[in-house]
RNA sequence: GCGGGCGUAGUUCAGCGGUAGAACGCAAGCUUCCCAAGCUUGAUAUCGUGGGUUCGAUCCCCAUCGCCCGCUCCA
């Protein structure tokens, strides 16, 4: 059963995941502020698809470029025009339309104009709307130095496609990988941190010939897909949508969408587009650099063809959240639950003593936190010690964020150096010696 | 940006033209060897912000900011 958007944002907000962006002065539309346990989550969705591409395959190569770059890009990559827009509303149905779909499909003159939806004829004076942000590079104010910031990560890779063919592989199939902030002025922001103006991409760009464009596309598609099933997506959740020829974007030959079942509908994870050689010809024209591939099979030169699975990673912690997010009776109370797949869990391990008025159990228990935070080779992410509540109490506060195992200290455990491990999904416990209890958990969290 | 709804403790909400309460949560103590146990005590809200009306505003009016639902756009 699916939880409310509103059950989601109230945990978030309660337990430290997400925090209305800057808060203390009455919020700022649609800016989130990751929490403690929002930026462990978000790094370890982050993390994991970093591993899955850059790290376990041989054709990916890793990139962060910079946020600012060089306004022409924008020019060359459309963005300049297609994120640009006079827009009208009508005044009657206040529907919003472009000004250029409008003169485009009647009258020369906006007096002529009728409203597609509704027949009307008054509308607003036109806006402009401009999806990217500007600033200024350097000090001083002047429009010379104007530039924006990036509006999608894609074209950092584009630019850099020759250095990294150059320094690393020589030879097609080659993806370069990189996750990065990117910024758009959304004209309608909302869902929580579905839609905000500054989100977090995860992207790809898999340059290959072009007569294997098809191929790779449709691989792609289903690896993506495959990526949120494995992290613990329900597959009842997620679909996939090709996109029709009239809503695919300037650049694209061919989209699809990886949707996920949101409590406010089926909304878009992530797109798997084929971009052809659109970007790579775009920058060669504007550049004049030659960005072309030496086919050594065919002795020919080609422009590569590029398959983009581009995804959200805010969008994709959400639906990890949500998807992870389920309510248990347990003896007639209720246990919240996020079962979060053990690479994603923000914390991985708790230490609780059973008892808190026992000093000599406490400081065990103490100690043994402190012994495992110390013992960095092998991670276990961040090890958090409670001790605030009553066992029952501290368990299901483990639960509610998602703490995969929690070691438990007992007056007995002075004794014989063993403690209790508890496991959040079955609640079953262990005995575990000191001695061996990080190997143990490691095994375990592998 | 437009239309509609809404902003009251950490959370979810109640309330009233005479400056606020509940539940859960939180904190301290006692108790309890393992799943939100019990008892005691306690803290926390300039009622989103700024103006106006009024003898007096959390409540009425205006503006603004923010959230939610549509239009639109997309990761």
């Amino acid at each position: 059963m699916k939880p409310t958007m509103e059950k989601i944002v109230s945990l978030c907000k309660r337990r430290g995941f997400i925090f209305p962006g800057s808060e203390l002065y009455g919020g700022l539309a649609s800016t989130w502020d990751y929490g403690p346990l929002g930026v462990e989550l978000k790094r370890h969705v982050k993390a994991a698809w970093w591993m899955s591409l850059v790290y376990e395959r041989p054709d990916i190569e890793g990139l962060d470029a910079a946020i600012l770059m060089h306004p022409q890009t924008w020019q060359a990559s459309g963005h300049i025009k297609s994120f640009f827009d006079l827009l009208v509303d009508c005044k009657n149905c206040k529907k919003r339309f472009k000004l250029e779909d409008l003169t485009e499909a009647g009258a020369k003159k906006m007096e002529q104009v009728k409203c597609p939806d509704c027949g009307g004829s008054s509308f607003t004076q036109e806006r402009a709307f401009n999806l990217m942000f500007k600033t200024f590079l350097g000090a001083v104010e002047d429009s010379s130095s104007q530039v924006y910031l990036r509006p999608e990560t894609a074209q950092g890779i584009f630019v850099n496609f020759s250095n990294v063919l150059n320094t690393r592989h020589k030879k097609l199939p080659l993806g370069i990988a990189q996750i990065g902030k990117a910024f758009r002025n959304e004209v309608t922001t909302g869902n929580f941190t579905f839609r905000s103006r500054e989100f977090e991409q995860m992207e790809l760009e898999y340059f290959v010939h072009p007569d294997q464009a098809p191929k790779w596309y449709k691989y792609w598609v289903k690896e993506r897909l495959d990526w949120y099933i494995r992290l613990g997506i329900n597959p009842k959740n997620l679909r996939v949508r090709e996109h029709k020829k009239d809503e695919l974007a300037h650049y694209a030959k061919a989209c699809s969408d990886i949707e996920y079942n949101f409590p406010f509908g089926w909304s878009e994870l992530e797109g798997i587009a084929n971009r052809a050689d659109f970007d790579l010809v775009q920058h060669a024209q504007s550049s004049g650099k030659d960005l072309s591939y030496f086919d050594e099979d065919s002795k020919t030169k080609i422009i590569p063809y590029i398959i983009e699975p581009s995804g959200g990673v805010d969008r994709a912690m959400l639906a990890f959240l949500i998807d992870a997010y389920r309510e248990e009776e347990v003896r007639e109370r209720k246990r919240v639950v996020l079962g979060l797949d053990k690479l994603l869990a923000p914390i991985k391990i708790a230490v609780l003593p059973l008892l808190k008025n026992r000093l000599d159990v406490v400081r065990l228990a103490q100690d043994l936190t402190q012994q495992l935070r110390e013992q960095r080779a092998g991670s276990l992410g961040k090890v958090v010690y409670d001790d605030t509540a009553a066992i029952g109490r501290l368990y299901r506060r483990q639960d509610e964020v998602g703490t995969l195992y929690c070691v438990t200290v007992d007056v007995q455990s002075l004794e014989d150096k063993k403690v209790t491990v508890r496991h959040r999904d079955t609640m079953l416990q262990e005995r575990i010696s000191v001695d061996k209890l990080r190997e143990y958990l490691l095994e375990k969290l592998k």
